[in-house]
DNA sequence: TTGCAATAGTTAGTACACTAACTATTATCA
DNA sequence: TGATAATAGTTAGTGTACTAACTATTGCAA
């Protein structure tokens, strides 16, 4: 049981990181007159790259429960990124979209995401990232019900 | 740049899986009658590894902010858990402790967190813990202004 | 020693996560 | 077919994070 000793801060280990990165993603946006969250940001991404799609499916890709997809959307909507219209084949749901101004948020901020991203693994490598990946999943897995 | 696309995802492995770990807790902890969030654990564990403290300490120790310290001790202290006295050096500052109440509840769920905290390891090694942990602060370090 | 900077903590506003309860619609099956 | 279950989405309440503005107190330096 030394073992729980060593493994004692993984979860504020884990908490701090994710944060972090946030917050550092945050920041940068500001800093670069996007004013946009990182997870509104990938809501906007989910659709740049496979197109409209209803809200659960919005949802399960971006591993969002639907009151919070429900908030974003509106914040999104609000600022004219996305737009709601009525799903053709259900009137439950809707097909949300990005609009024209959506779309040219996109193409505008991906080449800085992804040197923000860069930025996180500086001085690692390609094999630490499938080491981080497996553990990050193994204890995903770990706690699913 | 073809890195960009294989870290693209990392964040929200990250997300998600710190995520994951907050509401296994939470639910664990529900199903054991213990009140508590993973947060509010993390500060009552720490006044009884550290003893009386004050608020800014706490926050240095837990990686939360003033704001996210004042209310997470109010709600400790509506339950009984926790109480706030007056720095003896520092009238600006107060002395926050257990109360005799949060010091039982302590010793009753820390058996219990121990288990929560393995079995996220399950199939993983303590190398891959020290793994873990070494890329976790190196992207902390990374995204440290 | 006074006046300014730094520090401890609180309050308010916005954003996201989780839960539960709810409406509207669609699917299933006896 | 008609009752019931499942699904899509919303609303409300609580907890945490981040920022900014604020009060009270302490520390420091001219």
């Amino acid at each position: 049981m030394q073992e729980a000793k060593l493994y004692s801060r993984y979860s504020f280990l884990l908490d701090r990181t994710a944060r972090r990165v946030k917050q550092y993603a945050k920041q940068r946006f500001r800093e670069l007159g996007w004013a946009i969250t990182v997870d509104q940001w990938a809501i906007l991404k989910q659709l740049a790259d496979h197109g409209p799609q209803n809200q659960r499916e919005l949802g399960d890709k971006t591993f969002k429960d639907n009151p919070t997809i429900t908030r974003i959307l509106d914040l999104l909507n609000d600022k004219d990124y996305v737009e709601r219209k009525p799903h053709p084949d259900d009137r439950r749901s809707f097909l949300i979209s990005l609009t024209k101004n959506g779309e040219q948020l996109v193409n505008e901020c991906l080449p800085e995401v992804q040197k923000i991203r860069m930025k996180a693994w500086e001085n690692l490598s390609q094999k630490d990232f499938k080491e981080f990946k497996r553990i990050l999943d193994s204890i995903y897995d770990n706690l699913s019900i």
